[in-house]
DNA sequence: CTGAAAGCGCTTACAG
DNA sequence: CTGAAAGCGCTTACAG
């Protein structure tokens, strides 16, 4: 390993000489000394020990990714996950900065990683209320928080307008003449996202003199596993002919219900109008393409990685959150019964 | 931050006997002074400087996983990549390690971060043949390649039967009476897997006397990407009359080409049997689930750390490749034409 | 513009 | 079982 006593040794200066052209401090060096030193380092192929810098600057240029992950499941099974986590590490690294990913599943081992690696700042998906005031106490590094809901104000967090989501998907099904709808969710955690759609949802429901029967509202604990999948395909051909429309708070989710429901013989849409949450690829990967509540997961990632950036520029500056907007896309899993 | 020489001094003891404590090496130390060290390193929460750690000892714990990314996209996006990260980070976790994530355009990249940090060991994902050759000159960590084909003889691999799965998609095909058959795929490298499934697929064809005509072959860049998709798909109706069924090399893309086809009024598998890759989630939530050629990603990911963690503990051990087997999984998207 | 000194927090190697 | 010394490769802070 070439390190900067080597160099400097071959050129005949001093270490510090040699550490100043590495970190283009080039104002305090001489233009022959410069040219002559790069050139070796070049020669040499020197790289920098991020150890010993780390070490001696107590600084890594580390940034953590924080994923919660929930015994086996993979988080990034989860195309939301795997394409902002992608995302992610590509802005980290434009920016100069290396991206350690962290699964965990208590807070606790939280702070042995961060700490341990004087790790810069961090990003986390999926952290509750509770856990994020945990995390807050373990370290004072700049953090971004992504899809979290939390009563603490210095929070820095980049997320979507989960409550519009579910009031366009409410407004839409009653535009379209529905007035017996389904909601079906991933499990539904207090003060999580799932929590705000269905709110939204049942607010303009309710506007419009309408309500979400109890049995009527499920959730499903993973998409990928079929027995669960087959029962909440059951759980709703049990009140197919209580509803005529189902709202689901994810795209992945809704086309293995429609998949089910396909089996039954049920007709999507004309037998049930489906719409979905996400926009992911998925949803024009089906037939009939999902009608769903998109969102604009590159820019979560790219504010997510500038709100950390700036804190780090700045230490000094306040928490900084964004709320982006969601749209719906209009596809063909929802049909217009107001004539009927 | 709390140090061994924090810790030591108020304990009244030197620092290599904490550091003894910390390190588990504890026949080293006399039982009351361990329980109170160890008291005392829990009370003050003691967290080692992996910085510090990996610069004395040159060795860092930090497994890299470099991922080849091409411009921008999101090496993640895909279900297969996301899958098996998701799970190479688990298992490196549970070994204790720490997972550092790269996305690399090019090699030259990826030598600085895996000396700047001392990166113990290296998982790669879709790495070619001379790329390989470029990443062995540039560090002798153990390394695991998934899903390469190289030469080089002394290479850790895990991948999959490739030309075994082209070979089952057209037996089966052929099973069920389709003799005209198409193949479409992502883009077809050389010595990559798409070639080898082609290969297999090819010679099984040529063994029943059959043939694939070359303008039925072809591939697409992104199966997210609306427009290739369409302009494959208008391909397809092209040459509908003249095949009876099509082998895709991927699900999610088979999805994206059967929600197309369906646009035309193409009834999936009655006027076009279609078969897929991977048995990812994808081919469970479309309807007709698809029928694909099944490889266990979770398998793979759990034997590339193996391998890893087994080279790390004899870094003399040879080179360990395996190739795990592939199956079919008969859904519903190959209609049986022997009949007409 | 150049460089000698001290220190970051740990480990290895050795002496008792 | 315990500890003092030297060193990992770098940076900061200071003196010239």
């Amino acid at each position: 390993m070439v390190t900067l006593k080597d160099i400097a040794e071959e050129a005949h200066v001093s270490l510090m000489t040699v550490s100043n052209v590495v970190n283009g401090k080039h104002n305090k060096v001489s233009k022959e000394k410069l040219k002559e030193i790069q050139d070796l380092l070049q020669k040499r192929n020197y790289v920098q020990n991020a150890s010993a810098r780390s070490l001696a600057k107590a600084n890594s240029n580390i940034v953590a990714i924080i994923l919660r992950s929930i015994g086996q499941e993979n988080s990034l099974s989860s195309p939301h996950n795997a394409h902002l986590v992608g995302s992610i590490v590509r802005y980290i690294q434009e920016l100069g900065y290396y991206a350690m990913i962290n699964l965990v599943e208590d807070c606790t081992s939280i702070a042995k990683s961060i700490r341990s690696w004087n790790v810069q700042a961090a990003i986390f998906l999926g952290m509750f209320d509770d856990e994020i005031e945990q995390i807050y106490a373990l370290s004072n590094i700049p953090m971004v928080f992504i899809d979290s809901y939390s009563a603490i104000r210095q929070l820095s967090n980049v997320g979507i307008d989960d409550y519009k989501g579910g009031q366009l998907a409410a407004e839409y099904l009653i535009k379209n003449g529905h007035k017996h709808v389904a909601f079906v969710s991933p499990p539904n955690y207090d003060n999580g996202v799932v929590q705000h759609r269905l709110k939204g949802f049942k607010d303009v429901l309710a506007q419009h003199g309408l309500s979400l029967n109890s049995e009527h509202c499920f959730s499903v604990i993973s998409d990928a596993d079929p027995e669960q999948i087959n029962q909440a395909v059951d759980q709703l051909m049990l009140i197919k002919n209580e509803i005529t429309a189902v709202f689901v708070t994810s795209d992945g989710l809704a086309a293995s219900l429609i998949s089910g429901l396909h089996r039954y013989g049920l007709r999507i849409p004309a037998d049930l109008s489906v719409i979905g949450f996400d926009n992911m690829t998925i949803s024009k990967q089906i037939y009939p393409p999902l009608t769903t509540i998109a969102q604009d997961l590159e820019l979560k990632a790219r504010l997510a990685v500038e709100i950390l950036n700036g804190r780090l520029n700045n230490l000094n500056s306040s928490a900084e959150s964004r709320i982006l907007d969601v749209c719906l896309i209009e596809r063909e899993s929802v049909i217009n019964i107001s004539d009927q």
